[in-house]
DNA sequence: CATACTGTACTAGCTAGGTAGTACAGTTGG
DNA sequence: CCAACTGTACTACCTAGCTAGTACAGTATG
């Protein structure tokens, strides 16, 4: 995955997100070190302020904590907070779409099945993952 | 429906769909007068110059006509049209939401569960409209 | 001790989005 | 005709988000 300039979630958000996912996903593991913000600023192209930020707002949502010269890292429940916080945002996205069909007059049947298509759309790309 | 001005999605933007989803959903109908710039502006507590901007976007589209001292009209065409950028929004929105949960490793039954448990909180908003 | 990493903290400047205010042009109805 | 509505077109200003650059402080390793 990478960053998307041109959306209008900002990019400190988006990284906020991906970082997010990388833990609830097992990527890095509590007490592990994350990528510094320096590095994780050259892989994704954009400016380590940026970065700074990102972790900030993590550190503040208590996924991960920082050290000076060390590094940043997993808290011990990061990985399950980082789970729920994931699920909301899953869920957040969800709601805003069904209200835009809602308010299109979309019926639940047709909402339901643009969400399947998407569904198995996006199963191809990632795998089934069905455990 | 109203606004939220601390959304990262632009105004502009919310009232363009907004907008499509009073077309889409029949309220005004091909040939029908939409609000006036100055009255949508005061119904949704913004700006008639955001207000504008949206009616411009939604002309570019092709979903409405203006006229200069009468008004803004819902093209012939426009109800269909509406009807399918609303679903391609809707759709927008439930693959970003589950590009979030694989990156976060949920199973896709899990999605699925959300996007269901979503599904019919919404459902006693709106009623079933299951037509 | 020196180098090279780490996080942290600034200042300055740019752009997009939004507000505020004003002015102008076309249409309608009293 | 004129008042009151319509869309349109500006300018000025503010803020949030982001970039760029610099500097400083703590840690580890040779």
């Amino acid at each position: 995955m990478s960053v998307d300039p041109t959306s209008h979630v900002p990019l400190y958000e988006q990284i906020v997100e991906y970082v997010r996912g990388l833990v609830a996903a097992g990527v890095y593991r509590p007490g592990e070190a994350l990528p510094s913000i320096r590095a994780l600023a050259l892989e994704l192209v954009v400016n380590p302020n940026t970065v700074q930020r990102a972790y900030q707002e993590l550190e503040r949502q208590g996924l991960l904590h920082t050290r000076k010269g060390l590094g940043a890292f997993v808290s011990q429940n990061g990985a399950a907070s980082a789970q729920d916080k994931s699920e909301a945002a899953v869920r957040a996205r969800f709601a805003e779409g069904i209200q835009v069909g809602r308010a299109a007059s979309l019926p639940a049947g047709r909402i339901r099945g643009t969400f399947e298509k998407a569904l198995s759309e996006s199963t191809k790309e990632w795998g089934s993952n069905d455990e």
